[in-house]
RNA sequence: CGGGGUGUAGCUCAGCUUGGUAGAGCGCUUGCCUUGGGAGCAAGAAGUCGUCGGUUCAAUUCCGGCCACCCCGACCA
């Protein structure tokens, strides 16, 4: 078999790029710094926007849409959003090219626009400029909006799903009455994506609030969830930003209480991107290719009709067929968002079977189903079932081999598949659970955390360090920017969040020796 | 924006030192053969050698400018 994956052991950014070519995710573009995301990742993306829209719904958000082109002066009012994304801003100056045979096709200079509009890299700005048309009753709130969009970030470095200069992602943006209100929204809405990445992704994160140095531009604090990839680093998957009245002033949003006093309107933020994707990849993929959960995965089962000629192959496919057709045919339920289950069936009967299972392995279909001749030919006819989680390679991981294929009767096949696909859900989100824990250490003194996060030098950034070199570490922290930039300096970590669930006893802070609140958690990050 | 590197077939790259108009592997097409873990054989299609200029009888090769991309730093979902 040609091993196109790099090890994750050997070069973990190398075997993230590959798993994605391999997989059929993504490629790089012609265009600097933007993917092209193919069907195999798009689906994906359209499974996690199903999932997440769902819960938007279920919490009284509805969606709309506004313009991707924003004018300059608007991000101008919010001067911290203005400091935040200024250098980062695509620019539209002009608004026709011109075009004279034989010439080469340029910017007709007469074309300038009277004010330059900027690429959304956030869409706070015009959608509170939009708010204020809006809201002017408190019966007007709360607004509870959400839009699906893509958006513009100049990235000087990026990388395939992680970070690029156009990605998709979702944006809600809600006003309120009180304070209280908004901030409710903001942690009912890092716990939408708690939830999300739980039990859509199969991905444990870490709930709670970023340090005044993390938090996003504009906002009064920022919630998020974190994630930790298979290298150890931590990814942050998604925020809920609390943001006052900062929009509301910037934009002049009154409304008229019911009292008839004029107050500003209250504000949230909050925001998942196709970076989820990235997540995924590195949360669960191995060394064979994409892993995929199967509540997000773009086709759940497929079936593999085998034979060598033509009268071995027709009851195969035959068979096939059928089993597929029982399996759209499933009771509809919760877990696969009420659609019917995705089954495909391999048609490419002259490639070899070892070929064609190698594919569906490296693409992260959860269930393969073998059906050939041998099955059909017994008493009860069976087929084979393969499950993508277990390993199919004994010297990797042994203890589980036994489990990699089953002979199940072509009648019960359906409904094990099934359950099945529920028990890959669960088996990867404990997988993942318990590697995060295993790697997860407090450090009480300076040389603890040192150990932690060895910076060693004339390496080039972590590919050179061991795969099980990194951590989630939770240590304490004096609560001071300076100490969060030193430590960011000289360990190259930083803080990821205050988990709401993590230990909050004061102690001393190990950097300075000062007083600290609780612990928090330090990383490195993506 | 600083440091380094690379541009040759769809992809990965060799060739350039010592100039004479281009090769391999993979992929692709066709045929034969093969089928329960990435088979084999044969034939075939495919490249203005990043770009502009210089030297030369002759430039993919030598020289210079430009452009693009990649990697490492700073910045970031």
């Amino acid at each position: 078999m040609a091993e196109k994956i790099t090890p994750r052991a050997e070069n973990y950014p190398k075997w993230y790029l590959n798993v994605i070519q391999e997989a059929g995710l993504a490629d790089n573009s012609d265009v600097r710094g933007c993917m092209v995301i193919k069907p195999n990742g798009y689906a994906i993306w359209e499974n996690m926007q199903r999932g997440l829209d769902r819960m938007f719904k279920d919490t009284g958000h509805v969606n709309a849409y506004f313009p991707l082109f924003i004018p300059m002066s608007y991000l101008a009012k919010e001067e911290e959003m203005a400091e935040g994304f200024a250098k980062e801003c695509a620019v539209v100056t002009h608004y026709r090219l011109k075009a004279e045979k034989g010439q080469p096709l340029k910017v007709d200079p007469t074309a300038e626009l009277e004010e330059p509009l900027i690429v959304r890299p956030t869409s706070e700005t015009i959608i509170w400029r939009t708010y204020k048309s809006w809201i002017q009753s408190w019966r007007d709130l709360p607004l509870l909006i959400n839009q699906w969009a893509n958006v513009v970030r100049w990235e000087m470095r990026t990388r395939l799903f992680l970070r690029t200069a156009e990605f998709l992602w979702q944006e809600g943006h809600t006003a309120h009455a009180t304070a209280a209100e908004a901030e409710a929204e903001t942690l009912q809405m890092v716990k939408v994506y708690a939830k999300f990445a739980e039990e859509f992704m199969a991905v444990p994160v870490l709930v709670g609030p970023k340090t005044d140095g993390q938090k996003f531009p504009g906002a009064i604090y920022t919630l998020c969830i974190e994630a930790m990839m298979q290298d150890g680093k931590a990814l942050q998957a998604g925020t809920s930003h609390f943001l006052g009245q900062n929009f509301a002033k910037a934009f002049d949003v009154k409304f008229t209480t019911a009292d008839n006093k004029k107050e500003f309107a209250w504000a949230t933020s909050w925001g998942a991107s196709t970076r989820l994707i990235g997540g995924l990849i590195m949360t669960h993929s191995d060394d064979q290719g994409l892993v995929v959960p199967p509540r997000l995965a773009a086709t759940h089962v497929v079936i593999c009709p085998l034979g060598k000629t033509e009268d071995e192959r027709a009851p195969a496919l035959a068979a096939a067929k059928k089993l597929a057709d029982e399996l759209k045919a499933f009771p509809r339920e919760e877990f696969f968002g009420y659609e019917p289950i995705r089954v495909t069936i391999d048609n490419d009967l002259k490639s070899s079977p070892g070929y064609r299972f190698g594919l569906h392995e490296v693409r992260g279909v959860p269930i393969r189903v073998e059906i050939g001749p041998k099955d059909l030919a017994k008493e009860i006819p069976t087929c084979i079932v393969a499950r993508r989680d277990f390993q199919y390679r004994v010297e990797i991981e042994p203890d589980l081999n036994h489990q990699k294929k089953a002979e199940t009767p072509l009648s019960q096949a359906a409904l094990e598949i099934a359950a099945s696909l529920k028990d890959i859900q669960r088996v990867l989100f404990d997988r993942a659970k318990k590697y995060r824990d295993a790697r997860t250490v407090t450090a009480n003194t300076l040389e603890e955390f040192a150990g932690y996060f060895p910076v060693k030098a004339g390496e080039k950034d972590d590919e050179e360090l061991d795969l099980n070199a990194l951590k989630f570490v939770y240590a304490h922290w004096d609560g001071t920017r300076e100490t969060e930039d030193l430590v960011q300096k000289q360990y190259k970590a930083t803080i990821r969040c205050l988990p709401f669930d993590g230990p909050t006893e004061p102690g001393t802070c190990p950097f300075t020796g000062r007083p600290s609140a609780r612990m928090v958690v330090f990383a490195r990050a993506y």
